[in-house]
DNA sequence: CGGAATCCGGAGGGATACTG
DNA sequence: CAGTATCCCTCCGGATTCCG
């Protein structure tokens, strides 16, 4: 398909800046963790293991600035701030989905390529 | 889903650790080059443009190893090899290009939303 | 032609401490 | 609680050179 493909042109080098974009660390894993609808920053950082308050933080901002997600905050307190996909941040959770399906489905397989591969260049 | 989502558990791990394995800078888009059937290294680095030697090399390399592509070299004079996906490697196109197709459908607006963010904080 | 090996700068990202 | 600010270090990945 082209859409991956192309080299040239303005559009072929912007789906390739999203693609690098999403395909960071985190920024997958946190969409998921959104697909539930609005949740808040600490319970967010509880439900992605391993991300740090920073990189939670830069991820989401991420997100807002690209308008996938909305950011509220309630000033209370203690003070409360919710995340939430927009309109537009849904529209990616189907690709993403159909991805983290066939992750699931062919890791064994890959493992067991990976095996079969290591065994074959170690000996 | 859980899929995206799951932290506890090997199966979690293990999506997970495919998600940033192929999230990497280069490997979707290889894997789009490859969609059209055989094709060889040089040919490979021409139609990826800005990839390096090195990037081209360890990428094949690494799916190669995980099963998604196959290498063949012909031991002619000037040397030839081929890559090409395996059945397992054909897997992984239908959602990467639903990634693709949605990154394209969707890079305008977050273009726009990008500048709109960017307008209302620089202020 | 198709790599492998080496060098190297800089971004990515973790840990920690502080603020409103 | 929800961040921000700093330090610091790993390792990604580009440029270059060498080999079969």
């Amino acid at each position: 398909m082209d859409d991956i493909c192309s080299g040239e042109g303005d559009d072929g080098r912007v789906v390739r800046d999203l693609l690098e974009h999403l395909g960071d660390k985190w920024t997958l894993l946190v969409v998921g963790m959104l697909e539930g609808g609005a949740i808040r920053y600490s319970e967010l950082k509880n439900r992605v293991p391993g991300i740090s308050q920073r990189m939670l933080t830069l991820t989401l901002k991420k997100l807002e600035r690209d308008g996938l997600v909305s950011r509220e905050s309630f000033p209370e307190i203690p003070p409360r701030v919710e995340y939430e996909l927009t309109p537009l941040g849904h529209t990616l959770l189907p690709p993403a989905i159909a991805f983290a399906a066939w992750a699931h489905d062919s890791s064994a397989e890959i493992l067991a390529r990976r095996a079969e591969f290591d065994a074959r260049v170690t000996r």
